[in-house]
DNA sequence: TCAAAAGTGTTAAGTTTACACCCATGA
DNA sequence: TCATGGGTGTAAACTTAACACTTTTGA
């Protein structure tokens, strides 16, 4: 009754692409290896699926393990096959890309695990293909943030347009029109305004918006 | 200096959902099993990924041993690694869809194998999570096909702007004005006109058009 | 001769882009 | 008082959408 006889068998990996966004800049959370294979050299942060765990499990679990962080918005990016792709062993792997909160991750968990924020435009070399994992998971945000309010996980709950605007520059990798980009939030029910005044960005104080989910579930129109 | 003892191993399978365009309608290619387990239920093709086999290569080789087609268009769709997805065993499989011809597959190999062109607006339930995937992969084609020239995988090398339009009425599931789309189409360089004229389709006779890829990889302008 | 599919331009509506100055505040 | 970032509207350029008739030919 098994089917599933003489079938070869596979080490399924989970590899995370960790993105922060702080002072205008793309942030990765990335590992200095201290401990092997590839003692020293940096990369993503990854580890092994489990028995009886799901392999979406397994990515939050690494999340979690690493950042302290749960609940956190991640989605796959796509399963890397290639025979040779660790040349330890053959590991089939899952790449996940997370969006984080620069300023809700536990510190002391991170600092352990010997992980630093790299700014994404300063990446060092990294391991196997977790290079090109990478790369996947930029594009696929930068399609992705321009037709779902994905953006607003890498915010806090309150942000100044300014944050967001310099938010969407980051992820584009380009200027936008800074009245143009207001006129289209505003045409964004789902985005309002609050009362509150942010004072530490400039002497006059800035407007803190914040983004209503359920409203974006009635509506549903988002572009940028 | 195996610093991947004693973590667990799975079962990595591959499916495929085979995408075929033929007469106005978008077909899959799908099992009606003759074999455990399911036997009797309908399913992608699938298959395990084989000890020094790359993950797209498993796909490849699945698809191949399906419909005797190789060399055809094939993106991977997402790992789907839910513990219970397979009652049987579990088994975490990496979905693919393809884009064939549907004029020119081997028929015995496909009838060998108990396969059938099924439209897909008629589609039968399938076993596991094999709807998911392939609701997924319908997305993903939904979206690719806008910005890429995939579509052109679905049609002969050589076809008519009806055919063109029709595929794309189909993939959308909406219908476009028949001179806003030739309009859009005379602007692509790379959709070339030939000097044959097909006259299967009509009385009149229809020009036909043929993709050029070269000229494509020069100018990359797309949108449908 | 007529049914059936092929082919062909123009105009209005809507969307996107470019652009510059005043405001409020803390140092 | 002045340097800094916050905030605001309009017009031109461009893109998209709506729309109907003539052509060709085999049955």
């Amino acid at each position: 009754m098994n089917y599933y006889h003489e079938k070869t068998k596979f080490y399924v990996a989970v590899d995370c692409i960790i993105f922060g966004f702080s002072e205008g800049r793309l942030n990765l959370l990335l590992l200095k290896r201290n401990f092997e294979p590839s003692k020293g050299q940096w990369s993503l942060m990854g580890g092994f699926v489990r028995d009886g765990e799901s392999v979406d499990e397994a990515a939050k679990r690494v999340l979690q393990e690493m950042t302290g962080l749960g609940n956190v918005f991640m989605e796959q990016v796509s399963a890397f096959g290639e025979v040779e792709r660790d040349p330890g062993e053959r590991v089939i792997s899952v790449a996940y890309y997370a969006l984080i909160n620069i300023n809700a991750y536990d510190r002391e968990l991170v600092q352990s695990h010997n992980a630093f924020w790299i700014d994404i435009n300063e990446l060092p070399e990294l391991i196997f293909d977790h290079q090109e994992m990478l790369e996947r998971a930029r594009n696929l945000i930068k399609q992705k943030a321009s037709s779902q309010p994905i953006g607003f996980n890498l915010l806090p709950k309150l942000f100044t347009l300014t944050q967001l605007q310099t938010l969407y520059e980051a992820i584009y990798g380009e200027a936008f029109d800074k009245r143009n980009f207001r006129k289209r939030i505003a045409e964004m029910k789902f985005i309002e305004m609050t009362d509150k005044i942010d004072k530490a960005g400039s002497k006059r104080g800035a407007r803190l918006y914040k983004m209503n989910k359920a409203a974006y579930r009635k509506d549903r129109k988002f572009k940028l």
